[in-house]
RNA sequence: AGCGGGAUGGAGCAGUCUGGAGUGCUCGUCGGACUCAUAAUCCGGAGGUCGUGAGGUUCAAAUCCCACUCCCGCUACCA
């Protein structure tokens, strides 16, 4: 019987098209899939959409769209994006699928049946507004941050998980499967957390109805990641593949997955995933990707700067797998340059080229040695996708050496050429989970080979014809970047701006009320806004070294309204206001209205 | 604040668990070789008090222990 290996990423979350986070997971589990099929074992890869859920039945609703049209239309953009990025998936779930839904109501009876699910009181932040609840963090200043309207607290009736009679079991299946939780550096956190204790989970909501209805209270939706979780089950229901041997996510719902997650299936008597690992996350030019600030780079972006198979080889060799890491253009071109293209697509073009002049003869591959299969196999088996990499770049190196140093356009040696073409068909065989496109292309170079681990122990038949053709990479020179260099204090690096992403700043005119130092920061002020119709605003600003307190206070200025907020010595800043600075920051001065115009009002 | 991770030639990393001369990789830089190859490739050089502590353990510390500084992440019903 064929070994069997399941793998999944996570659902993601269709409210926006998909972007370089999304693709590094994809791209990630593609390669644990490609890589188990050469094994020869039965693969089955997952992937999908979570539908449901309240956002995306807001968006919708803006949208003037149901829930069901809106992610009709988003999830070809998905499919569409794996297509380019040659993802393999098996099976694309949606929560909506019937399967999912049935599997799902299926087991929230039978955990319901076994008392694991109580119904209770959940008390959130209500905004009456908005018609739902906030965490604690999303408010600013006790208030909706859409409506500023203050909130209340308000009970419903919603359905309890019982997590926390999961705490002790779940603590002694961490010590039972040391490989559940990756990487190890993650381990400790989840369990120290554990440790402090676990509440119980509310799982169900009447306050919207895009969701699978309880079966045993039809009022009732699940919420959220109960339904999410068991995607993954339900995804191979008929196919023999449960328990999952990887969950691939990333680090930000590591506890739900390794949680949550288990504790359902617990409850709900059903085996438990092998291993999820959680890798880091991506930066974009050092900062931190975010759609507000135009740092994201969606999946046409990333191709298109130098193929699917360029942007595959520098996510997955660029940083630990498991470690954060940043995205630029430059570092991705400089991959693709430096590494592709210099030495193996040049170790392709000589060798070729050579043996189109004058052939080949059989004989032993003396190079093949170096070419460690099993210490690869360990790598990625580990987790060390950019050490495997790395480990198989350095047998191109050696190939490249000893062409140098055999001199074959001199000798016309066609024994040393037979060596290299053979060495260079083993390269395309192991590379092909990562970059399968130009593995393809050099198997057709080669008069075609099958990309499994049986054919890595075939000697090249040397009668097969063999083509030079086009390179397997081409040149990118600095000049023909894609996407612009980062302008230091720029808000949107993509080289070009939607207006829609224009409209998306709400920029508004604000006077200062208030100017207090901030105790601890040398540059900062707290500072108080009367922004009109927004109500108050309270921002840290650096501008000590340039205004004093009097200048600032009654002036009008412009400030940025839906800035993320974000602590500042303590303070939560609500916005930023607009200044202009001289190259050297000696200067800095406000912009403001050069008349008399209310608070408010708005900028654009 | 608590918990977790990190600080290694100009840049980015590995090495730390299991102590043994600062070892390695990629980029950059300087010099050379080659001219088959997409001006690609190959060889060699320069460059580091391994965050700080005239700390501790040891014959021996980047590695183990302690203290400190600075960065980053997580702190749950938000996919």
């Amino acid at each position: 019987m064929k070994r069997k290996f399941y793998v999944t990423t996570p659902i993601y979350y269709p409210n926006d098209i998909p972007h370089v986070g999304h693709a590094y997971t994809t791209i990630a589990a593609d390669l644990f899939s490609r890589w188990n099929k050469l094994l020869g074992k039965e693969v089955f890869f997952l992937t999908g959409t979570d539908d449901h859920g309240k956002k995306i039945a807001e968006i919708s609703n803006k949208n003037g769209k149901t829930p069901k049209e809106f992610t009709d239309e988003l999830i070809p953009k998905f499919k569409e994006a794996w297509e380019k990025l040659n993802i393999n998936y098996d099976r694309f779930i949606r929560t909506t699928d019937k399967d999912h839904e049935e599997n799902v109501k299926k087991i929230l009876q039978k955990i319901y049946d076994k008392g694991d699910i109580y119904l209770g009181e959940y008390e959130g932040l209500y905004c009456t507004d908005c018609e739902s609840y906030y965490t604690e963090k999303d408010l600013i200043e006790g208030c909706c941050p859409i409506h500023k309207k203050p909130i209340e607290k308000l009970k419903e009736k919603s359905y309890f998980f019982k997590l926390s009679k999961y705490q002790d079991k779940l603590l002694k299946f961490y010590k039972e499967n040391e490989e559940f939780i990756l990487p190890n550096s993650k381990k400790q956190e989840v369990i120290n957390r554990v440790k402090e204790g676990l509440r119980d989970l509310s799982i169900s909501r009447t306050s919207f109805d895009w969701g699978i209805p309880l079966p045993f209270d039809k009022k009732h939706v699940c919420y959220v990641w109960f339904d999410a979780l068991f995607n993954y089950h339900s995804g191979v229901l008929e196919k023999d593949f449960w328990p999952a041997d990887l969950h691939l996510i990333g680090k930000d719902i590591l506890w739900f997955h390794v949680v949550y997650w288990p504790a359902f299936l617990m409850a709900a008597g059903i085996e438990l995933p092998k291993k999820v690992f959680a890798h880091g996350w991506w930066t974009f030019d050092k900062e931190k990707i975010s759609k507000s600030r135009g740092k994201v780079i969606n999946i046409d972006e990333l191709v298109s700067i130098a193929g699917s198979d360029s942007a595959r080889y520098f996510l997955l060799r660029a940083t630990a797998f498991g470690d954060d890491g940043d995205f630029s253009e430059k570092a991705l071109i400089d991959r693709h340059n430096g590494e592709l293209l210099n030495k193996l697509g040049n170790l392709v073009s000589r060798v070729t080229g050579l043996v189109e002049k004058n052939g080949i003869e059989k004989t032993e591959n003396s190079l093949a040695q170096y070419l460690n299969f099993p210490k690869i196999n360990e790598l990625i088996n580990n987790f060390e996708i950019d050490k495997s990499l790395n480990n198989i770049f350095s047998f191109i190196d050696i190939c490249n050496e000893y062409v140098q140093r055999n001199k074959p356009w001199e000798t016309k040696d066609k024994k040393i050429l037979y060596e290299l073409i053979d060495s260079i068909k083993k390269i395309a065989i192991v590379l092909y989970p990562f970059i399968p496109e130009t593995s393809e292309k050099i198997s057709q170079k080669l008069g075609g080979f099958e990309f499994t681990k049986e054919e890595l122990e075939i000697d090249f038949d040397p009668n097969k014809k063999i083509e030079k053709g086009e390179p397997l990479f081409q040149k990118i020179e600095e000049n023909q970047k894609t996407i612009k260099e980062e302008k230091p204090e720029g808000i949107m690096t993509t080289n070009e701006v939607n207006f829609e992403d224009w409209s998306k700043l709400d920029l508004r005119i604000a006077e200062i009320e208030k100017v207090e130092d901030v105790s601890g920061a040398d540059k900062l002020y707290k500072i108080s806004l009367d922004v009109g119709e927004l109500g108050k605003r309270i921002i840290c600003a650096g501008l000590k070294p340039y205004y004093k307190k009097e200048e600032l206070k009654g002036k009008k200025i412009s400030y940025f309204s839906n800035l993320k907020p974000r602590n500042m010595k303590g303070i939560q800043s609500q916005g930023m206001l607009l200044a202009a600075s001289s190259d050297n920051h000696e200067k800095v001065i406000l912009i403001s209205p050069e008349g008399e115009i209310p608070n408010g009002s708005r900028i654009g």
